[in-house]
DNA sequence: CAGTGGTCTAGACCACACT
DNA sequence: GTGTGGTCTAGACCACTGC
């Protein structure tokens, strides 16, 4: 067991027994007192394992290597590289399962059918609403609106791909959506390549693009429909909708997908827990 | 240091290392094969500190006592006692300050003015809106709506204490709040008390009544404001609001409160963060 | 300085899944 | 049985706080 990592330098973190000079930080000025610029040894092997997941070393659904191989790679012990996985596996980044082993998350096979879809039937089991019915509307390649490719980080000159779909439970339409990607990590994305699909979005994203979603955040309003959206979801003009405009990020937190949903509430609600 | 704990009957946990049918369900018949029932030591400990928590005998803001004179309590290793610690940490129960110990969390004295309001301005920093300025509207005791009750786990007779209050951000109206208290826990609430106080809800109900919220769930829907909601908030009937319902619980999952607030949101919105 | 939480190690054993 | 993650211990040392 733990045999030679191939084609591994030496990654061994800094020793934290030594003196302080010799931390990360050694070469930082003696004037900056404002980084207190520490950090315990599992944080470093949490970046060591982001940047290998980042990296594509291991695939979303792949098995990570044992806590005893990374603790042999990276000359730690296994209670600090257990530590640094159980900080990833909080982050949902990893799913950890007893006897089996360590394991990239993933979008596809997931027991739950959208991850960060908080939409749920008033009454009824969860899952009672069944499979959402998807019709995409358009799907096109423009040079975005300043907003947009300013919250995704881009200038404002730089190519987009636009999708607006919609989708249905049991026939009757519920959710507008309106989706903006960056172009170029997303190219050969195409209203073909959408209607073939079947798993969720992020799923697709994974396979056919290596984009991971790993985190959003969403803002809520309550709007009146417009026009459009009153004719695409078979509401009144003015009808009351919830507006939810999700940022979605990558690993390190760069952002790579604005999402603005509009929802009917007469029947379902957005679901949400707070501690 | 670790002296004896007064008046402290000997709460050491089942024996880890011991058979397992000498663990805490040596009781259960033989043939009750469908609760696997193994709980880990920390997990106890977790119990026996929430229980503390429950009883009182750490009040909020209180410092609990040290990593190892609750492992000498329990008889356990400091390591185990940290494990259970994390997790009620988590959970919001409990706060650690390095250096000086391990805290019971509290509403009151908490940066953040309200724990559970996620409601922030479109623009600015997230506290540019200042401080909210409350108005109540009415606070009356009646026998609840058969819907309200049963969300309380009441009876449909029992008492309850309504409220309805506007909060108001640099003088526009931005949220009415209905909110529904079990009777008895609250006995003693009036509007006096609610008017002459100044801080957060949350935190007179931990100073006054010795009710401390730990979690909520709450399910939000667009809605068009009906004549009363629209006279209390300056819009127009049927303008869009965001309904926000409420439900709050104390220790052990009990439920405590149930409020319904409708958010203006042309200048603010619900903020949520997903991963 | 002493007391607290925070990190790290090394080794033991348990629970679970596969073969 | 073997290999995986999960729990528990005992002891060492580090970092922060306040006397």
């Amino acid at each position: 067991m733990a045999p030679a990592h191939p084609s591994q330098p030496d990654l061994s973190p800094v020793d934290h027994r030594a003196p302080a000079d010799t931390l990360s930080v050694a070469d930082a000025p003696a004037a900056a007192l404002a980084t207190p610029a520490f950090s315990p040894l599992y944080q470093q092997i949490k970046s060591l394992i982001l940047r290998s997941l980042q990296a594509g070393e291991w695939k979303p659904g792949d098995m990570i290597p044992s806590e005893f191989e990374l603790a042999a790679r990276f000359r730690v012990s296994q209670g600090t590289v257990r530590k640094a996985i159980d900080e990833l596996a909080t982050d949902n980044l990893l799913v950890r399962r007893q006897g089996k082993g360590t394991f990239v998350a993933t979008h596809a096979e997931q027991h739950i059918q959208y991850r960060f879809l908080r939409l749920l039937p008033d009454a009824g089991m969860p899952d009672a609403q069944g499979p959402a019915e998807r019709r995409i509307i358009e799907c096109r390649r423009l040079r975005g609106p300043a907003e947009v490719a300013r919250q995704l980080d881009l200038r404002g000159g730089d190519s987009l791909v636009q999708i607006r779909r919609v989708l249905s439970f049991s026939g009757a339409p519920a959710i507008l959506e309106d989706i903006w990607l960056p172009g170029v990590p997303f190219k050969g994305l195409s209203l073909e390549t959408l209607s073939s699909d079947k798993g969720p979005m992020y799923a697709l994203f994974e396979a056919q693009f290596g984009v991971r979603m790993v985190r959003a955040v969403e803002k809520l309003k309550a709007v009146a429909a417009d026009a459009d959206a009153a004719a695409l979801l078979g509401v009144e003009v003015g009808h009351p909708l919830l507006s939810v405009e999700r940022l979605a990020f990558t690993y390190n937190d760069v952002p790579m997908e604005l999402r603005r949903g509009l929802y009917r509430t007469e029947t379902r609600h957005y679901h949400n827990e707070l501690s």
